[in-house]
DNA sequence: TCTGGGGTCCTAGGACCC
DNA sequence: TCTGGGGTCCTAGGACCC
C-alpha cells in the first residue's frame, strides 16, 4: 500500500503560516510578474476563481472581495517543502518525493489495521511541526492513492486521511470521480475519452485494456492498470536532473539588446550554478526570446539558438560567453521581446566528461576560481560576486507588488516577524 | 495595459546502417 | 512498369504533471 502525502493550497498555506490573520480570508498567491493565479485558499475557490486566471481579469472581484494577493515567494516555499519531506522522510526509507508539495510513502511497515490511525499522527505532526495542513490518501496503487486524497481534501469528514482498500470501496470512489480529475488524464485524452461516453474513472476500467491502449497509447494503459488495482506507476527519480530551465517574462517588453544579454547572463549563472550544486556538466544550451504570443496586433518574433559546447562546462563564465554570442547572432533589432530564457541539456556527471585533445583551456585552474566563487556566495548570500555581464544596468524588469517577505532565509525578516 | 515556470516521458519520423 | 527489409539512433514536438 503507498499513502500520498499532498499540501493543502500550498502556496497559500506557506504564506498563511506567517499570516495567521488570513485564515478564513479569500487569498491568491501569483504567478511570475503577478500574472496568473497559482495557488487559491478554499475561500477563493468559492469565489469561482479557477486556476491559472490572469490577475488582470478578476481585478474587479479581487477588490471588491477583498481577496488578498501575494506575489510567489519560491524560497519560503521551497523552505517549507524542505520541512515537510524532512518530516515524510524520516517515517520510512521508502520515500518518493513527487513535487513540491507532495510525496508517496510505503506503508508496507505497517501492519493494515494501523495504516489509518499512522497517517493521521503523520497529518497532526506537520500541521503542529510545520503550520501546513496536508491530506493523505491510503491505496494499493499511486493512481488510487491520488484518488484517494481528494476525497480526504474534499470531505472535512475524513479528517485529512482517506482509504481505498476493499474493492467495494474502489467501485464507489470511481463511480463519483470524474475522468479528467485522474491522474495523466489531461485535456485532450479527456476530449478523446469523453467522446467516447467515457465520463468516469469507473467507466475507463470497464473497457478493455486494448481499447485504453489504442486511445490512449502507453501511458493511458498504465493508467488503466492503476485504477483496477495493478501497481504499474514507477516514479523513482534520476539522480540528476536531465534539463536546467530558468525563463522569465518581463512586466514590459525589452528591445534594447544590453537588457536583454543582461536578463540572459544571470538565466545562464542561475542554470549553471545548479548544475554545478548536482555536480553536473552539460553539452548543450538553448536560449531563447520572443514577443508576447498575446499581442496578435504586433509582429512575433520567436528566436531560439542552439549552442553545442565543445567540451561539457558547468563554469558560468564559459556559458555566459556562449550564451551572449549566441543571442548576438539572433537578435533582431527593434523586436519588443517579452519573454526570455536558457535551457541547459545533454547533461552528463562531472565524472563523466570526456576532454578534448586540442582544449587550449586550463580547466583545473577555472574550476578553482569557480569553487572559490561559489564559496563566496554560500558565505555571503547569493549575487555576492557576479560578472559584469549580469549588471548592465539598473533597470527593473520584473513586477513583484505584493511579496512577502523572505521569513524563513533572510535573518532581517526573521527579526522583524520575531519582534512582531 | 495586464496573460507563469520547471520538469519528464512518449512518439513519429528522418537519417543512417547493413 | 517494375524500386526490400530490418534495425538503431536522434530529434522535435506533444502531452502531461505540479
Amino acid at each position: 500500500m503507498y499513502a500520498l502525502c499532498d499540501c493543502n493550497n500550498f502556496f497559500v498555506s506557506c504564506e498563511r503560516v506567517f499570516r495567521p490573520d488570513l485564515e478564513g480570508r479569500p487569498v491568491v498567491v501569483l504567478s511570475g510578474n503577478d500574472g496568473c493565479v497559482v495557488s487559491r485558499s478554499n475561500e477563493a475557490k468559492a469565489l469561482g476563481i479557477k486556476m491559472g486566471v490572469p490577475l488582470y481579469q478578476i481585478k474587479g472581484l479581487v477588490d471588491k472581495q477583498g481577496v488578498v494577493c501575494f506575489s510567489s515567494n519560491f524560497s519560503l516555499y521551497g523552505d517549507l517543502s524542505d520541512r515537510v519531506m524532512s518530516i515524510l522522510r524520516q517515517k520510512t526509507a521508502r520515500f518518493e518525493q513527487y513535487s513540491i508539495d507532495e510525496g508517496f510513502i510505503n506503508l508496507d511497515h505497517v501492519p493494515e489495521a494501523e495504516q489509518k490511525a499512522y497517517c493521521e499522527r503523520i497529518v497532526l505532526e506537520i500541521r503542529q511541526g510545520v503550520g501546513i495542513p496536508v491530506s493523505m490518501g491510503i491505496a494499493a496503487t499511486k493512481t488510487l492513492a491520488k484518488v484517494a486524497s481528494k476525497y480526504a481534501k474534499r470531505y472535512p469528514g475524513y479528517h485529512g486521511v482517506c482509504v481505498i482498500r476493499t474493492e467495494e470501496q474502489r467501485q464507489k470512489a470511481l463511480e463519483n470521480f470524474e475522468i479528467g480529475d485522474v491522474w495523466g488524464i489531461g485535456r485532450k485524452a479527456k476530449a478523446k475519452l469523453e467522446s467516447a461516453g467515457i465520463k468516469t474513472a469507473l467507466q475507463l476500467t470497464e473497457r478493455s485494456s486494448i481499447f485504453a491502449q489504442r486511445l490512449l497509447n502507453k501511458p493511458g494503459l498504465m493508467t488503466w492498470r492503476e485504477l483496477r488495482g495493478d501497481d504499474a506507476i514507477d516514479i523513482t527519480q534520476l539522480e540528476i536532473k536531465q534539463s536546467i530551465t530558468i525563463s522569465r517574462t518581463f512586466a514590459h517588453a525589452l528591445t534594447d539588446l544590453t537588457l536583454l544579454e543582461e536578463q540572459i547572463a544571470n538565466f545562464c549563472a542561475h542554470c549553471a550554478r545548479q548544475l554545478r550544486l548536482q555536480h553536473s556538466v552539460c553539452q548543450q544550451m538553448v536560449i531563447y526570446a520572443h514577443t508576447s504570443s498575446f499581442r496578435t496586433d504586433q509582429e512575433q518574433h520567436y528566436l531560439s539558438e542552439l549552442v553545442t559546447l565543445p567540451v561539457a562546462t558547468a563554469n558560468t563564465q564559459e556559458l555566459v560567453c556562449h550564451a551572449l554570442a549566441a543571442l548576438r547572432r539572433a537578435y533582431r533589432r527593434g523586436a519588443p521581446y517579452k519573454k526570455a530564457g536558457v535551457i541547459l541539456m545533454k547533461i552528463i556527471r562531472e565524472t563523466a566528461v570526456v576532454p578534448d585533445l586540442f582544449d587550449e583551456k586550463d580547466r583545473e585552474k577555472e574550476a578553482r576560481l569557480q569553487r572559490a566563487l561559489d564559496h563566496i556566495d554560500d558565505r555571503h548570500g547569493k549575487r555576492s560576486v557576479i560578472l559584469g555581464a549580469q549588471m548592465r544596468s539598473d533597470t527593473t524588469v520584473y513586477r513583484t507588488d505584493h511579496k512577502s517577505p523572505l521569513y524563513t532565509t533572510d535573518l532581517r525578516d526573521i527579526i522583524r516577524v520575531r519582534a512582531h
